[in-house]
RNA sequence: GGCCCUAUCGUCUAGCGGCUAGGACACAGCCUUCUCAAGGCUGGAACCGGAGUUCGAUUCUCCGUAGGGUCACCA
């Protein structure tokens, strides 16, 4: 509590992955849930890069998880590296060893590389008890810890020494982490006590899973946040299912909706909801959300985003014919789960199609003629509408009776097939519209021409 | 193994002593239908086990069991 004015004292969290590999669902989950608590607090947000394990930690790694966490729309309101901080640590370091605290040990190296003078800290072997957001109350016994080490020399502080001296020294408030980091909680406790640092609130989430109910790493496949983006998720639809693992908006006061942008988030976001149980990552949720995100966005803005994930040659032709491309994207976007589906059936919009004239018989059809005379028919009146009437409508409407008369089937499948040369494809109306009169007309032509 | 954590449909979850245990994804069937997708309807599907507390336990307690996390001069 701020004395002066009586109120709360600002909420401050942090997010502090370390740069040793491209940023991971779990570690977006665990920023999220932290933006998400921070947002709705009106709190403060810091990005705390943990890179003083100069082996491991790479440059492009950091920029991988200042990209995806950019990209999924998690913003931060400062920035800190802990190789730039050393200073810090070492003010730190040397108060806590003249009062004390920690201690330089000689020992025997038993590994290479380790040095024969390290620091450790001086473990009081006491009971630690601290309040869970998430959890509730745990007690660890902190003897069995021994006195850990806190840093290789004055200039070279360990992981649990420089995240208390930061956590301390940036004023963070709230610790929402990933649940590994629970048994690091007793160690870095006793620094805090140590150089005088006021307790943290924490809040351990539960660990993302894979479908072996063992944490998600790299073995389990796809887990790099960017490769969502690269095959074509949207980042909000990411975000709400990262939500949705582990958090429910479900309840009494709650509601069974599951669709929710960033900012409605940060609304109905509540940190005490969040299950304590690890959640099973399921793509198949995420593919579903992912569909209602693009059924919900706006074709402009659609095809803009969709002719990257084209090859070459048809995205350069896309982009010659535009105006036929948002068509082809009008009618597409309610088929595809994400963008990289986009290139695999669009072809025949811009190419004539290749098929074999068998294909152009309807099932129950068994006398090809009478596919050509159908084909004839149609090719008839679509030669009869007007090019400013050429529309689905229109072309229903003067086929529809011709095609309940002589069977659906067998009007239809060819109709559908002369313009897509596909098994599966829109409807032929819809297809004739986008297509235009002259291509339909000229694919029409085509068909009876192979009878 | 020590320590810590967890336990409702296949999966994500609602439930905060009394419910036909609810929703969503996935699945199956039906409808719509020229195909596919979408959409609509219907259905199958869960309280880990055992003691206690209680008039009454999915819910509270304990003990099992199972799963997970963590035990570095990594973070």
């Amino acid at each position: 509590m701020d004395k002066k004015n009586n109120q709360p004292q600002k909420i401050v969290t942090r997010f502090a992955p370390s740069p040793t590999g491209p940023v991971h669902l779990g570690s977006a989950r665990t920023a999220l849930f932290n933006y998400l608590f921070t947002k709705q607090n009106g709190g403060k947000m810091i990005l705390r890069i943990e890179d003083t394990d100069t082996e491991r930690s790479k440059p492009e790694y950091e920029k991988d998880i200042i990209d995806g966490l950019d990209w999924l729309g998690i913003k931060f309101d400062e920035f800190y590296r802990q190789s730039e901080r050393k200073d810090v640590y070492k003010k730190y370091l040397s108060k806590m060893v003249e009062e004390g605290t920690a201690y330089i040990s000689k020992e025997e190296p038993k590994e290479e590389g380790q040095r024969s003078e390290i620091i450790r800290f001086k473990n009081p072997n006491v009971k630690i008890k601290f309040n869970d957001l998430i959890r509730g109350e745990i007690e660890f016994d902190t003897t069995e810890l021994g006195d850990f080490v806190v840093a290789r020399d004055m200039e070279s502080p360990l992981y649990h020494l420089a995240v208390a001296v930061d956590d301390f020294d940036m004023g963070v408030t709230h610790i929402i982490r990933g649940d590994d980091g629970i048994s690091n909680t007793p160690r870095q406790i006793l620094i805090q006590e140590a150089i005088g640092a006021p307790r943290p609130i924490y809040a351990h989430i539960p660990l993302i899973l894979a479908p072996d109910k063992s944490k998600l790493s790299k073995r389990h496949g796809v887990v790099s946040v960017n490769k969502y983006k690269e095959e074509g998720y949207i980042s909000g639809a990411l975000i709400n299912f990262l939500a949705l693992l582990g958090w429910s908006p479900q309840g009494r006061e709650g509601t069974d909706e599951e669709i929710f942008y960033l900012d409605e988030l940060v609304k109905k976001f509540d940190i005490n909801k969040v299950q304590k149980k690890g959640a099973i990552f399921n793509i198949e949720k995420l593919n579903w959300i992912n569909k209602q995100y693009i059924r919900n966005a706006p074709i402009d803005h659609l095809a803009e985003v969709l002719i990257d994930f084209l090859p070459d040659d048809l995205k350069k032709e896309a982009d010659e014919k535009y105006d036929l491309w948002k068509k082809v994207v009008s009618i597409e976007a309610e088929r595809i789960e994400k963008f990289s589906d986009i290139a695999d059936s669009i072809d025949y919009f811009f190419h004539v199609p290749e098929y074999e004239k068998e294909m152009l018989n309807w099932k129950d059809e068994k006398d090809i003629d009478k596919t050509k005379s159908h084909l004839e028919y149609i090719l008839n009146i679509l030669c009869d509408i007007k090019e400013s009437a050429f529309n689905r409508e229109i072309i229903k409407g003067l086929v529809w009776d011709y095609a309940e008369k002589e069977g659906r089937g067998n009007v239809l499948w060819p109709f559908r097939v002369a313009l897509s040369g596909k098994q599966k494809s829109p409807d032929p109306f819809m297809m004739s519209e986008v297509l235009g009169k002259e291509e339909s007309i000229k694919r029409i032509k085509n068909a009876i021409e192979k009878i």
